[in-house]
DNA sequence: CCATTATTCAACCAATCGCTTGATCAACTA
DNA sequence: TAGTTGATCAAGCGATTGGTTGAATAATGG
């Protein structure tokens, strides 16, 4: 997979998470599977709208979908989920990395100079 | 802060970083803050398409800003970013959970019956 | 075969998104 | 003070979103 591939995969994992009703059948799902008509019951929008949304996230990646009989029962990719939190983490950590040097910085002895330098990195 | 509340942050923050150019933006704030100009190189589009960028990511809540005379840096705000990795992890760990439980249950005697009645749980 | 159930397709609508151009505001500097 | 730099506001535009209604498709069960 390439770079813009993994991209446009992200943006779509991204913007699926981004409605609280998607979220909310990815918190269903979570508990094991489920049809359409049971994850449309809660909500008070039609199925074909709750179709809709199970599109959205199983072309991000996010859910499977199987047979059986007139039912298409969705299932939750737990490794999808993790995708979003690896890209996440990955700059969180880098963030709180610098952090850290900055602090090391300042601890030392010509620290408000060194500081500032560290700023422009 | 009220679970509405909660729910349209986590809304922001996940459509915020559905956009890749405020995901390439937040990368970037991971190094350390910058100002909006300095954001707007990398990319072909104008600083008034920045700035919105950097809105969209205030109204989040993942970035900050600061005043330097005519500039705004923008600082990346890594709690922000955890909060998502949270929502993210508690249903994925709900959901290898629920599959620990289902290798077990499929590992003992009667196994067949016992799996087909967790999957309805 | 026919009616029922589960789901999707198609067309449409209001609202929002990302971006543009042009103007404005704010703060520095020669 | 006048000009320049950095950023935002405002209005507009094409594309997309989340939702609807109505019709079509698929598979089951009597």
């Amino acid at each position: 997979m390439d770079a813009a591939a993994a991209d446009d995969r992200l943006d779509r994992a991204f913007m699926a998470l981004a409605d609280p009703v998607r979220r909310s059948i990815v918190a269903r799902l979570s508990r094991g599977p489920a049809t359409v008509t049971e994850l449309a019951e809660p909500f008070d929008i039609t199925t074909q709208a709750v179709s809709k949304h199970i599109q959205v996230l199983e072309a991000a990646g996010l859910v499977t979908r199987s047979r059986d009989a007139q039912r298409r029962p969705v299932h939750l990719d737990a490794a999808a989920l993790e995708t979003l939190t690896e890209w996440i983490d990955r700059y969180r950590l880098i963030h709180e990395q610098r952090f850290r040097r900055l602090d090391a910085l300042l601890a030392s002895a010509d620290g408000a100079d060194a500081a500032a330098s560290a700023e422009q990195d």
